[in-house]
RNA sequence: GCGCGCGUAGCUCAGCUGGUUAGAGCGCCACCCUGAUAAGGUGGAGGUCCCUGGUUCGAAUCCAGGCGCGCGCACCA
């Protein structure tokens, strides 16, 4: 291939194909660059990009060139293809690909592997929609062998569509080597890491109190709780608790105790007061005509006020008392199925004495008067707290005599037959029998609505969680609080403050890790258990369960493989198979070791994947080694206590002190600095839908991706991301502001880029033909080119394009290396301004001069500088926009290098490397000088515009006032008379001499350097410059160092040089505009022979309209017949036939008063004309 | 409730180590320019810089207290 294209001689052809060049290119005419069509249409010319890339294998060719560079590490968060991607993933896959690109282009060697998470409970309750079913007893129904076989399948549902969108919006990685977390060999690296905590006694089975999703049959991670939060109205209730007699018969007297759950009282066990609180005994006022009412209720006194005020009820207070009081009292709970008949017997107590077990008031210290009544009802089946209430208790009391956990409810979440009124039901949906059953019995106080926060499950977004006592699995990560704070320390959070506020906080709270699920589509927990003592092992590879003595139960798989060849080899590690093999029991004899049935929480495989995607410790150690830690992750917020979370905490416990001990023998022990698996995490925001709420499928809120790319491109989507605002704030995904993001950037350099393939065509610039070694066509390559000339040797406009392009590179590269390609963007668009709206404009007549630009004898040596300077600076933009927007960057590079030079450059712009910019080539006075200029360009448009003086009207002057004329500015802008003439049309350029005609000067403190010095005098000063002669204030401390104000109200202030800032105004009366630097006068005054040039001027552009409607070539050759009756523009015209003709391309021109046959009638400021233009 | 972030033009956002007339882009209006034109230029309209109080000669910027929005946390019994 590379052979035959070197046959065609100069490889005109160009990578793409000329077929799909046609798209967006019109058919070549020309020798040197293909034709740029200035309507591109970029969904299809990255369609064919794309194409290219695919076919000629550039990804895997920028990984090869860089195999010897150093390494630069990048993790693929896996997501999830078991749903359609959306915006969001747009944002971060756009993310992920810039800075691997960037650093590639850097000369590093980046691998992008791709991942997929693929268990779960997402996955689980997908398949379930499908099959209609909801519950673990319907599952089991089903079968649990083919409902895996359904989860497998459903986890690459949506693969096609993430591909698709993977490879449409630019994101290079490799799918084809992803790692997958059902994958064996995945999961087979977190049975190691498994085992490591389990042998270290990190990984424990505890007794707690879990948040539980009934319904679906198992405990939640505080990740998963912390996804499901919302807000709902639970019902409010005040209930009495009746105080016991001696006897063990009830009071008047009442507690009064809170909940938002009713469902949890008949588990009403203690109840619980702040010792040191001041409580109240309230009884009901006596009203007029009835007796008083006889009940009394106990409440904390700081909340009595308001408990009257909910009951709209007067009470008197008839007592006080210190909570401690109260403890020790028995008391009459709410629902009596767990009660004996008869009153309250005493159980002896391990330190002698008895008491009753229970239903009696405790004191605890977590009772607070933030809510409620100060009397916390205490169930311990329910509440963490709670539970620990029970657990003091029990220690209380001797053995054998504590009291026990009383739970009706059953694991599904219904009550079972203990609370008969409940039976069978969920129990939240049993609050509102209960609390009528209490109003029944006079036991219901109060009763509202309570609007809070209550967590749902993530995935079953109906079924609200309960607190459950369980038994799970847990890993002891609160014992490692202080070194992943550590380690956190190490990491480089964008933005900072996710460091120490979301992040740091989450780990400062951290609890042990629930990892157990009581569920099927998972990692299998890779513990067996002796079914004789109950003592358990952990293994960490199915070679290692196979090694075991006695091992049976394999020959399970093997048979649903032979029923079923297609059956994947990976399942032979998952539910049910797994499950069915045993072997003999090291703990008692003759006894066998089975699996527990728990699955483990999907979060914990991501958070393995450093290590699991090499399959390591088992194999890809040199991968691992190589590949530990990353340099750059990328996802959303929402991973802060995901997957952020996961790696850390994992890679934490894992690789601290001691953890070489536990590889498998021979394994390759990890490199790096131990044990943060992240250098720099970029934390996206979330993304918005058009009307700045949440996207929501359901609100049609937001357009699909796909629609994005058809009619703008992956490009504007692209750039709208990382050029529109910092990536961590929310961004709105607005349609109109992607498509507004293209004119003011991607077309802008299109149309540069256009504009240089149109005139170097009619040039004859080729800069193959003159560069034996073309390299890759930077600064230093190009200047082995016959014709070149040094940037010395180039004009101010040259040097000063140069100089902003070199500068602006050196910038990049520092913001990106930064990790702000927001600040990056932004330069980027601040150079393609420069190009397009200064130094194209200003070199318009440079590249339409005569002569030619190709080297030959008919060169114009000006003209080939500016086209060595465009052509450098478009290539050099080309290469450092290629991150940002990789498919317009290639379809330049593709023409302006490949067209012409072929196999001898880079085949693809992302095969270059990244320009830094040479400094020797930054001329910072000449910027700050062609601002000046470019500010007096601007300031006497300005002028003009005020006076309604139209540009194509010449005049005879412009002066100019530099407002400081220390700068040494003056000559240098003398010296650009020419360019600041030609922006202004106008004759004559002067630096004003008598500048007082015009402007007026007035002085001001400058404020920072007198504010500290006068103090409370600063006002008064400022006052008294407000009036005083400001010539007079300069001259004076021009002539003697100083000037002395005297101010209001006595005293007198001190200025010397620099104390004040001059400020200089246009007098009125002048077409005059004033900047900060400068103010810029033009003559408003007209000569009849300017009158008359500016008549010609309008003739001209009316030709030039002709032509255009007219279809012309640029160079195609025309005759000119003007008719008129007006004698005044006749004969402006006749006096400037030369230019007229010269102007359009008139090979002849003529003018007279007889109106010819054709042509278009037209008025020119007044006076009619009859143009025709008639092709030669 | 606690924590993090945010509140500046119609929209999207800069500015915020205190300093003079608070900026940009887009949108809108007017005019201009147009041999790159889905461009470009100049001007204009449009602002209680969320509120209140404090520190200071001076506050969009610092401090305190509110209010509002987004997100996170969770022993709201």
């Amino acid at each position: 291939m590379r052979a035959a294209r070197a046959a065609l001689g100069r490889g005109r052809e160009v990578a793409l194909g000329f077929a799909a060049w046609q798209r967006f290119h019109v058919p070549s005419w020309s020798e040197m660059f293909q034709p740029v069509r200035g309507k591109p249409d970029f969904p299809a010319l990255e369609a064919d990009i794309t194409a290219f890339w695919r076919s000629a294998s550039i990804y895997e060719k920028s990984l090869a060139a860089r195999r010897d560079g150093p390494r630069f590490v990048f993790y693929e968060g896996p997501p999830t293809a078991n749903g359609m991607p959306h915006p969001g993933h747009c944002l971060t896959r756009t993310i992920k690909d810039l800075y691997p690109r960037y650093r590639t282009m850097r000369g590093e060697y980046c691998e992008r592997k791709a991942g997929w998470d693929t268990h779960g409970l997402p996955v689980e309750v997908e398949v379930c929609k499908e099959l209609g079913i909801h519950s673990k007893a319907e599952i089991e129904a089903y079968g649990v062998e083919p409902f895996i076989h359904k989860c497998q399948e459903s986890v690459w549902r949506y693969t096609k569509e993430w591909e698709t969108l993977t490879e449409r919006i630019g994101f290079w990685i490799d799918l084809s080597t992803a790692y997958v977390t059902y994958h064996k060999s995945f999961v087979e690296s977190v049975w190691w890491a498994l085992t490591t905590l389990f042998d270290r006694g990190l990984l424990y089975k505890g007794h707690k109190i879990v948040w539980w999703w009934g319904q679906g049959g198992t405990a939640l991670s505080a990740g998963e709780v912390g996804q499901g939060y919302r807000e709902v109205a639970d019902p409010s209730v005040f209930v009495a608790f009746p105080l016991l007699d001696e006897a063990g018969e009830p009071t008047a007297r009442c507690l009064v105790a809170w909940t938002t759950t009713p469902w949890t009282l008949p588990s009403n066990q203690f109840a619980a007061v702040k010792a040191d609180l001041e409580y109240v005994v309230l009884r009901e006022a006596a009203v007029e005509g009835e007796p008083a009412a006889g009940r009394e209720y106990v409440i904390a006194g700081p909340l009595a006020a308001a408990f009257g005020e909910k009951l709209k009820m007067a009470f008197e207070v008839v007592e006080r008392l210190r909570g401690d009081s109260l403890v020790g009292r028995s008391y009459l709970p709410p629902f009596d199925i767990f009660r004996p008949e008869g009153p309250p017997q005493p159980a002896p107590l391990a330190a002698g004495g008895a008491e009753p077990a229970a239903w009696r008031v405790v004191a605890a210290d977590f009772v607070t008067t933030d809510s409620g009544t100060g009397i916390v009802h205490v169930a311990p089946a329910f509440g963490e707290v709670d539970y620990g209430v029970l657990v003091a208790e029990q220690a209380r009391f001797a053995s054998g005599n504590e009291p026990t956990l009383l739970n009706p409810v059953a694991p599904d979440g219904t009550f079972t037959d203990a609370f008969p009124m409940g039976s069978g039901r969920f129990v939240k949906d049993c609050d509102r029998d209960i609390t009528r059953d209490l109003k029944a019995r006079g036991l219901l106080v109060h009763q509202e609505q309570y609007v809070h926060d209550y967590p749902f499950c993530w995935r079953a977004e109906k079924d609200p969680l309960i607190q459950y006592p369980r038994e799970s699995w847990f890993i002891r990560t609160s014992r490692f609080r202080e070194q992943m704070l550590a380690n956190n320390e190490q990491i480089d959070w964008l933005p900072d403050h996710i460091k120490h506020g979301r992040f740091g906080n989450f780990l400062e709270t951290n609890v042990d890790w629930a990892l157990s699920r009581e569920r099927y589509w998972g990692t299998p927990l890779p513990i067996w258990v002796c079914e004789e003592t109950g003592q358990a092992e952990a293994v960490p590879s199915y070679e290692a369960l196979l090694a075991k003595p006695g091992v049976g139960g394999v020959e399970v798989f093997d048979q649903a493989k032979r029923a079923d060849p297609d059956l994947s080899d990976d399942l032979r590690v998952h539910k049910p198979y797994i499950d069915a093999v045993t072997y003999d029991s090291p703990f008692a004899p003759g006894k066998r070791m089975r699996r527990v049935s728990e699955v483990i929480d999907c979060w914990f495989d991501s958070g393995c994947m450093p290590f699991a995607q090499w399959g390591w410790p088992h194999r890809g150690g040199d991968e691992f080694a190589a590949q530990f830690p990353a340099d750059f992750i990328s996802e959303a917020i929402d991973q802060t206590r995901g997957w952020f979370y996961s790696q850390l905490a994992i890679s934490t416990l894992l690789f601290g002190a001691g953890y070489e001990g536990d590889l498998p023998p021979g394994a390759a022990a990890p490199p790096g600095e131990y044990p943060h698996p992240f250098k720099t995490c970029i934390v996206l925001g979330h993304m918005l839908g058009e009307d700045g709420q949440k996207m929501s499928k359901s609100r049609r809120n937001y357009r699909e991706p796909a629609e994005i790319f058809d009619a703008y491109g992956a490009d504007a989507l692209r750039w709208f991301f990382l050029a529109g605002q910092p990536p961590w704030t929310g961004i709105r995904y607005n349609e109109r502001a992607i498509r507004e993001s293209i004119p003011e950037f991607l077309l802008r350099l299109w149309n540069v880029y256009s504009f240089f393939v149109i005139y170097a065509e009619i040039d004859g610039f080729d800069p193959a033909a003159v560069l034996a070694a073309p390299g890759q066509l930077d600064h230093a390559d190009l200047a082995r080119a016959r014709g070149w000339r040094s940037a010395a040797e180039r004009g101010e406009l040259d040097r000063w394009m140069l100089s902003e392009l070199h500068a602006t590179a050196a910038v990049m590269v520092e913001r990106l290396d930064a990790y702000d390609h927001f600040a990056a963007a932004g330069e980027l668009s601040r150079l393609v301004d420069a190009v397009s709206n200064w130094f194209v404009r200003s070199s318009r007549d440079r590249f339409w001069a005569a002569g030619r630009a190709d080297g030959g004898p008919e060169a114009n040596p000006d003209k080939l500088d500016a086209y060595w300077t465009l052509y450098e600076t478009l290539l050099t933009i080309a290469r450092l926009a290629a991150p940002f927007v990789p498919f317009v960057s290639e379809a330049i590079w593709q023409n302006l290098a490949v067209a012409g030079a072929g196999d001898a450059v880079p085949e693809s712009v992302h095969l270059t490397d990244y320009p830094e910019g040479d400094e020797a080539l930054v001329d910072r006075d000449l910027v700050r000088r062609m601002g000046v200029v470019r500010d007096v360009a601007s300031l006497g448009r300005a002028a003009r515009a005020a006076e309604r003086l139209k540009v194509r009207q010449p005049l005879s002057k412009v002066e100019v006032i530099l407002t400081d004329p220390a700068t040494g500015d003056e000559a240098w802008l003398a010296a650009h008379a020419e360019l600041v003439c030609d922006e202004l049309n106008v004759k004559q350029f002067e630096i004003c001499r008598e500048p007082d005609r015009y402007i007026e000067r007035s002085v001001l403190p400058d404020l920072k350097k007198l504010g500290p010095r006068l103090g409370k005098d600063l006002p008064r000063l400022r006052k008294a410059l407000g009036t005083a002669d400001g010539a007079a204030i300069l001259a004076a401390i021009h002539d003697s160092g100083q000037a002395t104000v005297p101010l209001d109200g006595g005293g007198e202030a001190m200025l010397e040089e620099g104390d004040v800032i001059v400020r200089t105004t246009a007098k009125p009366g002048w077409a005059a505009a004033e900047g900060p630097r400068a103010v810029v006068v033009v003559a408003k005054d007209l000569t009849p022979e300017l009158v008359a040039e500016g008549l010609v001027r309008e003739v001209v552009h009316s030709v030039q309209t002709r032509r255009k409607t007219l279809d012309l070539e640029f160079t195609e050759r025309i005759e000119l017949v003007f008719a008129s009756t007006s004698g005044e523009l006749r004969e402006a015209i006749e006096a400037h036939l030369d230019y007229v003709a010269a102007e359009t391309l008139a090979t002849t021109a003529s003018v007279s008063a007889d109106e010819p046959a054709g042509g278009e009638r037209i008025e020119i400021d007044g006076h009619p004309l009859v143009i025709d233009v008639r092709r030669t």
